[in-house]
RNA sequence: GGUCCGGUAGUUCAGUUGGUUAGAAUACCUGCCUGUCACGCAGGGGGUCGCGGGUUCGAGUCCCGUCCGGACCGCCA
């Protein structure tokens, strides 16, 4: 037996047990007399104490274990005469009697502690290093207990989990597919799973009506923070349900989640919030309802005052950000150099300073009374003290400019506490999305998405304003989740085939054995698919996924620890009937 | 595909207008030290300034290219 306690559990009540500990050498403090030894595994840290006086050779031996060394002591739980209030164990230390060093260490590349002095190349690099530190070993203990309540919360309801290949057959609509070439079938390719999405249906006309399953997801598009080329989905299907029961059932799996893993109780139902609002609102699809600062068009009463960007503009509309009427100049120019950024794109930003002293002042005062702008205030709700924030133009993009500055105040007003947390659900999404590069219409979720009922007759006069019966979860403004109810009849999932534009070849091609499938008797069913990673983040307080994930890609997809991708041997590329033809 | 930021000791960083032998902290090594817990004190070793080219009497510093890392836009049904 190597261990009998681990250096978390030690404590006054177990003074004068003889215990032996192993783990690594965390910090050595020797003080030529006497020797203390931090050794640390993922449960804590206990001291050790080794006295010159008392063993002098076990005291000579311990000085020279270095940083990160194994070993195993033995010894007795004793009081201490100085107690470290900073650590659980800090009362006690042990005795040591008996020490061997299972394994030496090399020094590491960078400090093994909560504050590393590494940095995010080297880290990654030595991710089994970094993953011995405090911080990590939180975050992903934090994601096992997340998984181990998605799992008992669903189980309880009869879900059932189940496994769906993870080679299966490219299709080309949406992001792209990582790629598996066949040994046995030369020149054909297996993909990775975007997501289970067409199994699971599959799964549904199978008669097991409540599905889920955690699974890897593959994607071959450009990285960011809260991006990785695999990554991990709770993704949920369930038949013979309405929108409303599967908003129902995973609200409910969302509050066991806060409640089990963050004590958290939201006591009545998530907000829902279409669509269409949150863009006139919020000018995003993922609205942080953390704070409101809702946009309030103003379009209608700026024109005709000779103020040429606004009699041109589309769309005019302010946000008030509350008690900032004092705002200096030189912020009122970094908010304007903000929004003038390209990936932000508005071309000028103009201000109403609603001074205490009840007086407005504008940086459009030359074309606009007082009047004016009192009127602005009155649309805005801004009062006394508040500051009004105007962009103008191109409907879309102001729109989107407008929620990154609402987002910029909310974080520079301290609105985004990341100990606050706002659910909401997005619903009523459109159908389609029109792409004005390939002058085509895209399914905007996925094309087995149904259109809502009332709005089926604009699927050939005017597919763009077709509502979907799908849905997002949003908390904080971060897009958790995603679902719909889908399209079980087979001649409604022809229709929209054929509005996005595949010939029947293409469809059969592609969908074939779905669209066959949904011959058999297929129920009606939907459901919805969790970013597991990005949900556990968010838990954490945490904008990146990649230290809630034991061993991630960097920025450019590649692993720097064992750095993959990789190129093959001639050999390998024979065997699989591949010839590079790079340039 | 694009924009921005960065790359100097094991590590994190500083390095002035282009000017002597490139510094600090920490880590590491040696010595001293019996109550430390960021131990302390003294000493020491450690550099292809990412790489290639250019400008210059002279380049860590300026220019071009390239590689690597990070953030973002496009992209992500």
């Amino acid at each position: 037996m190597y261990r009998t306690h681990t250096c978390g559990e030690l404590n006054l009540s177990k003074t004068g047990t003889v215990v032996t500990l192993a783990g690594w050498v965390h910090k050595s403090r020797d003080l030529g007399g006497m020797t203390f030894i931090d050794l640390r595994d993922r449960y804590g840290i206990t001291q050790l104490v080794f006295n010159m006086e008392t063993n002098e050779g076990l005291c000579k031996q311990a000085r020279k274990l270095g940083r990160e060394f194994v070993i195993q002591a033995k010894g007795i739980v004793q009081e201490r005469s100085n107690k470290n209030p900073k650590i659980p164990t800090g009362e006690i230390e042990v005795i040591v009697k008996e020490l061997t060093v299972l394994n030496e260490s090399v020094v590491p590349p960078f400090t093994i502690e909560d504050e590393s002095d590494g940095g995010d190349e080297l880290r990654m690099k030595y991710r089994y290093l970094d993953l011995r530190r405090g911080p990590l070993q939180k975050n992903l203990l934090l994601r096992h207990k997340m998984a181990r309540e998605v799992r008992n919360y669903l189980d309880g309801l009869g879900f059932i989990e189940v496994e769906t290949p993870v080679l299966l057959k490219s299709t080309p609509e949406g992001a792209r597919d990582f790629v598996v070439p066949s040994r046995m079938n030369p020149g054909e390719f297996y993909a990775l799973p975007q997501s289970p999405q067409m199994f699971k249906q599959l799964l549904m006309v199978s008669g097991y009506d409540r599905y889920f399953q955690i699974v890897k997801c593959f994607r071959d598009e450009d990285l960011r923070a809260d991006r990785q080329p695999e990554f991990t989905q709770v993704d949920c299907e369930m038949s013979f349900v309405t929108q409303d029961d599967v908003l129902n059932t995973f609200e409910g799996l969302t509050k066991h989640l806060f409640r089990a893993i963050k004590g958290i109780e939201f006591s009545g139902p998530f907000p829902r919030m279409s669509y269409a609002d949150a863009m006139n609102q919020y000018g995003s699809d993922k609205p942080d309802t953390r704070f409101t600062m809702r946009f309030k068009e103003l379009t209608g009463v700026v024109k005709g005052k000779n103020f040429p960007v606004f009699d041109s503009a589309e769309y005019v509309a302010g946000i008030c950000a509350q008690k900032c009427s004092e705002y200096t100049r030189k912020k009122l120019d970094e908010l304007t150099d903000f929004v003038k950024r390209p990936q932000i794109g508005a071309s000028g930003l103009v201000y109403v300073r609603y001074n205490t002293d009840g007086t407005l002042k504008s940086s459009v005062d030359k074309f606009y009374a007082e009047e004016d702008l009192k009127k602005w205030a009155k649309i805005t709700g801004a009062e006394q003290g508040d500051l009004i924030l105007i962009l103008a133009g191109d409907r879309e993009q102001t729109q989107h400019a407008l929620g990154e500055l609402r987002l910029e105040m909310g974080k520079i007003l301290g609105l985004r506490d990341k100990n606050t947390f706002n659910p909401l659900w997005v619903v009523d999404f459109p159908l389609f999305e029109w792409d004005e590069e390939t002058k085509r219409l895209y399914a905007k979720h996925h094309p087995f998405t149904s259109p809502k009922p009332e709005d089926i007759p604009l699927l050939d006069k005017n597919p763009v304003q077709v509502r979907a019966n799908a849905y997002d979860l949003v908390i904080n403004g971060v897009e958790i989740g995603g679902g719909s109810v889908r399209i079980h009849d087979e001649a409604l999932q022809r229709k929209m085939f054929k509005v996005l534009g595949f010939t029947d070849e293409e469809a059969k091609n592609q969908f074939g054995f779905l669209m066959n499938a949904f011959k058999h008797g297929a129920p009606p069913h939907g459901g919805v698919a969790f970013g597991f990673d990005r949900w556990v983040a968010l838990f954490g307080g945490n904008d990146s996924i990649r230290d809630y994930i034991a061993f991630p890609k960097n920025n450019s997809g590649r692993d720097v620890m064992q750095d993959s991708p990789a190129a093959l041997t001639a050999g390998q590329l024979k065997e699989i009937h591949i010839k590079l033809d790079l340039t």
